[in-house]
DNA sequence: CTCAAACGATACCTTTAAGGTATGATAAGG
DNA sequence: CCTTATCATACCTTAAAGGTATCGTTTGAG
C-alpha cells in the first residue's frame, strides 16, 4: 500500500469512473486499473463493484475511502507542519507525560512555559513512564513527567511529590458505607479494575506491585484502557480500583476512600537527560519550584508528601 | 513523500544510525541515505543532524518523526479495519461499549440489569464502535453501545439519542471569550486534538469526518489516547477538541462552547444481532425505555435530541 | 597526536516497478 | 441487436529504487 495508490483510489471513488479518474490523475486508464487491483490484492478484499456502471464502492471500499481521505489529509498536514518548523527556525521543546499528571500541575506549568518562552513550540506527548526513558535518550522528548522510578544512569529522575492513593468503590456496597481511610487489606477478595492496559509496564503494574507487597490478592483483575473506563465500571458495580487522589474529581457517582498505608503512594517524577544544560530545563525547574511554593489547590497537601528535594545536584 | 520514505525515516530516527537502520530495513545503506535526502529535498528542510554520532534529529525531524509514526499507525489500522469489514452463554451476557457511554446511562442500565436478571454474568467490554459489529456477529458480545452508524444488514442499530457536540477550548483564548454557541467553522485554522488514537476508526474519525463535511480544515491534528488526555492538553493550551456534551464534567479548567450546527451531533446507538430473540435483549430495551421516561439528569434534554424511535420493528 | 574503524555521501550500474499503447471483454443505452 | 463507453489484459518503454565500489569525515583508542 502506498500514498500514490490511496490517491488513485480516492480519485476513482470520487469519479466512480476509471477513465475520468485517470484523466484527472494525468495517467493512462490501464495503469490506474492495475494499481487499484494491486491494492485490492494486498488488502485481500474487494473495494469496488465494477460490474455496475458507474462503479460502486463495497462496504470495505467505503470505509477505505473515508480512511484514505484522512490519511492523505494527515500527510498534507505533517508536510506543512514540518516545513513550518524547519523553515521558521522555531525551537521545539517536547514534554512527555503520563495522563494522570494532567490533573496535577502540568497544564499550569505548560501555560507558564508559554508565557516565559513564547518563542518555543511546545510539543506534548503522552508516554507511559517506561517509554519516557528511551524517548529522552533518543532526543524525542526533552523532559518527561512520569510515575515510575527508573535506574538509568543517563537520565536524572527527581521525585516532585508522592501522591496518596485512594480506592474507588461502588455506591451501595459495604466498603462505601464509611468515609474513613481504609486498609489496603480490605481489597482482598474484591474484583480489581486496573488501567492503563497497554503499553506496559504502567501505572497498572505499579498498583499490582503495591498490592502484592501488602500481601493483598484480589479475586479478579480486569484490565481496561484508561481511568475513565475504570471509574465507569466502578459506577456500574463491576469492581473497585485504586487511583491517585487527584483523580477523584472525575466522577461523583462512585465512593472514594483514602488508603491508609503510608507506602500506598504514587510518585510524580521529573526526568531529563544527564548533562542537559538547556536554559529551558532550568526554566522548568524554576517554574516548578515557584508553583510548589504557591501551594496551589491541585497540590492538595493532605494527599501529597513532598520529599526534601531541590534541583541542586 | 511516500510511506516507504516515512518507514525509512522512522527506522533511522529510532536507530540513530543509517547503517543499522538499513540492515533492519533489508536494504543497503546508500539507497537509504539517498531516500532520506530526497525526502528532505521535497520538504525543503533538514530532518537529521549527521555531523554528530550518533545522528540526531533536528526540531523539524522530531516533529516529522512523531507525525510519521501516527500516519504509519493509521495506515496499519485502516488496513486492518478494511480487511475486517471485507472479510462475527450461566449465561454470560456481554456488553460492548465505547467509553463515552459510561457518562450516560450505561452504569445505571447495568445496575438495573443486575437487579432484574441476577442470574446473568454481565461482562463489560470496551470496544470502539467499529469493533462492535464483528464482535456481535462473532458472538463475542451480545449488545453494543456505539457512536458510529453502520450499514451491516445483520446488525440492528437503534439510535437512542443524538448528543450535541461541544468544543473544548483553552481558557484565555479568543474562542473562550464568549459562551454562546459557536459555528464549527470557527475551528478552521485551530490545532485540533482528537481521540481515541486507536483502534480505528473511532470517535476521532467521526469528528474528523464531520469537520471535513463542513469544509473545516484544522491547522494541525494531534491524536491522543483518550478524552482525559485531550482535555488536559486543551487545559495546557495545546489546541481545541470536540467532545460530546456529557463529557463537560470532566474538567472545569477548560471552556466549553456548544457547536451550533444541527448536524454536529454524535449518536448513541444500541446494536444487536438481527433475529436475536433473547429475553435479555427485550429486557434491555424495556429498561432503556423506562430510563428515558424518567428523564434522568444524564439525558440532558438540552443537549440531546431523541429520534422518534421505538423498539418495535 | 595519530591511526584505524565506523559511518554517511557520491558515482555508477542493475533490477524492478510504474506507466504507455494496443487491444479484448463486458455493460448499458438507444 | 448494435454501438459506445468502460474496465481488464498483454506487452513494451521509461523512470526510479536498490546494489556495489569507493571517497570523505567523525570518533575513540592507543
Amino acid at each position: 500500500m502506498d500514498l500514490r495508490q490511496l490517491r488513485y483510489f480516492v480519485a476513482v471513488a470520487q469519479e466512480r469512473n476509471f477513465t475520468r479518474a485517470a484523466e484527472l490523475l494525468h495517467i493512462a486508464q490501464p495503469p490506474l486499473s492495475r494499481q487499484i487491483q494491486l491494492l485490492e490484492e494486498e488488502l485481500g478484499v474487494s473495494l469496488l463493484i465494477r460490474k455496475s456502471r458507474p462503479v460502486r464502492l463495497t462496504d470495505a471500499g467505503r470505509l477505505f475511502y473515508e480512511q484514505a481521505l484522512q490519511v492523505l489529509g494527515r500527510v498534507e498536514q505533517m508536510r506543512d507542519a514540518t516545513r513550518r518548523i524547519g523553515l521558521n527556525q522555531n525551537s521545539v521543546f517536547s514534554i512527555g507525560f503520563v495522563a494522570s499528571t494532567l490533573y496535577g500541575g502540568l497544564p499550569s506549568l505548560v501555560r507558564k512555559m508559554r508565557q516565559h518562552a513564547p518563542e518555543l513550540d511546545i510539543q506534548l506527548l503522552e508516554l507511559v513512564s517506561v517509554q519516557q526513558i528511551p524517548a529522552l535518550k533518543e532526543g524525542r522528548i526533552d523532559v518527561g513527567f512520569g510515575r515510575l522510578r527508573h535506574s538509568d544512569p543517563n537520565v536524572v529522575g527527581t521525585v516532585l511529590r508522592e501522591e496518596r492513593l485512594v480506592a474507588a468503590v461502588p455506591m451501595g456496597t459495604a466498603l462505601a458505607g464509611a468515609s474513613t481511610p481504609l486498609s489496603v487489606k480490605s481489597l482482598r477478595g474484591q474484583k480489581l479494575i486496573v488501567y492503563p492496559k497497554e503499553p506496559r509496564p504502567s501505572y497498572a503494574d505499579q498498583v499490582l506491585g503495591l498490592l502484592q507487597r501488602h500481601d493483598v490478592r484480589p479475586a479478579e483483575v480486569h484490565e481496561v484502557r484508561e481511568i475513565q473506563t475504570a471509574l465507569g465500571l466502578v459506577a456500574a458495580d463491576a469492581g473497585v480500583c485504586v487511583i491517585p487522589s487527584s483523580a477523584r474529581q472525575m466522577r461523583s457517582d462512585v465512593h472514594y476512600r483514602l488508603i491508609e498505608e503510608e507506602a500506598m503512594t504514587s510518585p510524580v517524577i521529573l526526568n531529563h537527560r544527564v548533562g542537559d544544560n538547556s536554559v529551558y530545563i532550568d526554566l522548568i525547574k524554576r517554574l516548578i519550584e515557584e508553583m510548589y511554593r504557591e501551594n496551589p489547590p491541585w497540590l492538595d497537601m493532605e494527599h501529597n508528601v513532598l520529599p526534601g528535594h531541590s534541583f541542586d545536584s
